[in-house]
DNA sequence: CTATGTGAAAAAGTTCACAGCG
DNA sequence: CGCTGTGAACTTTTTCACATAG
């Protein structure tokens, strides 16, 4: 229901948590879920996964629930999450290294498909079954490979580098965890991953329980 | 400012942001930064770093700014950054490895004191300095050792069960890397931090940006 | 009689504008 | 004057309650 152009970001952020509900219910075989159901499931209130919905391209039905598999479809459809997706990873070290080996990527439909780092050492060894290139070739190589995404783990220092060579190779999306503000262009998006306030928070709350 | 217990969420998520625009600017040898400036250097409105610095003990002079040193102090106190903090992360994986050994954490007042992991072929082999634990082992070892602070890195099949053997260990705080809602009593603080909805969101955009 | 869909109320957070201190 | 600190306006998000459909 409701052809929005523009979620609200709280809803976004709780949508891929109602996906994955949904894929795990999707093994019991029931064909409907209830809105309490899969809010339980995802530990969200049902008058929350209502509205939610809302924003998302499907009808429940009344006294049973929403089909589950129109609703995986709509919300992949709203997500982007449909097709194949290439992306890169720029920084080779542990992260960049456990990011670009990660299974789970692919559940999302995008694709690890090469490894970029400014260390010369560092620059053709292989990484899993990735050649680590080097971040001077990125412009180039992102226009002629046409890919849009790119996940940035090098050091704070370097990623406005980096991001600077992203942005001449005509990226469109980043997904940065440097623990820095990139500056970037306004058509560019860029989604700030950074662990150290994951820590923060944990820190504050754990602090407050113990004293 | 106001002795406030209680930091309302966003404000929570900017405060580490802060902390780090100060240590860099630290370096600089300036005693004061103003809103507008400490602002930019953190990518947000100096309006909002205003009433975020509210929630904390410090006190601004006018047309000088906030006296970086102590302002450092403040933000550290407010999130329990004092001191040392012991951890330990659950889940020998891929990412687990990345997180024990990443070097952050003690920027941060962590430091991560063991590894566990439930496959016995991984129980008692090393991982950077740290053995590998069974997790059958934790409940036990949390209550000896009085940590309160754990890092779920396990699959999601397996992150309920590890979760309860941590509650009955103790555990104040958990970091939760498995794409799953834990199941927690009340007195447990519960930070999850789910990569698949980064990828998600930067899925949406991306899919908006070139369609 | 069950579970959706949605207006309307409440709460939370952001933005603004400006008084007032140094 | 420059820059903080904050009340008040505004915006967004959450919560609730209930009419309505199957």
């Amino acid at each position: 229901m409701m052809h929005d152009r523009g979620i609200p970001k709280p809803t976004l952020e709780r949508l891929p948590r109602y996906l994955r509900a949904l894929r795990r219910h999707e093994a019991t075989g029931e064909i409907f879920i209830s809105s309490s159901r899969l809010g339980s499931e995802s530990g969200i209130e049902e008058f929350q996964v209502r509205k939610d919905l809302t924003h998302v391209e499907v009808t429940g039905l009344r006294s049973k629930g929403y089909p589950v598999e129109d609703l995986i479809l709509a919300l992949r459809q709203v997500l982007g999450l449909t097709g194949q997706r290439d992306a890169i990873v720029v920084g080779a070290g542990r992260l960049g290294t456990a990011l670009s080996q990660y299974p789970g990527f692919t559940n999302y439909g995008f694709k690890i498909v090469d490894l970029f780092d400014s260390d010369p050492y560092k620059v053709g060894s292989m990484i899993g079954d990735l050649r680590v290139m080097s971040v001077d070739s990125m412009p180039k190589y992102l226009r002629e490979m046409g890919v849009s995404t790119a996940i940035i783990t090098v050091p704070a220092e370097e990623a406005q580098r980096v991001t600077d060579q992203l942005i001449e190779g005509g990226i469109k999306g980043i997904w940065n965890f440097a623990p820095v503000a990139l500056d970037v262009p306004p058509d560019v998006y860029v989604r700030n991953e950074d662990l150290a306030i994951g820590l923060a928070s944990l820190s504050y709350h754990v602090a407050r329980a113990r004293g």
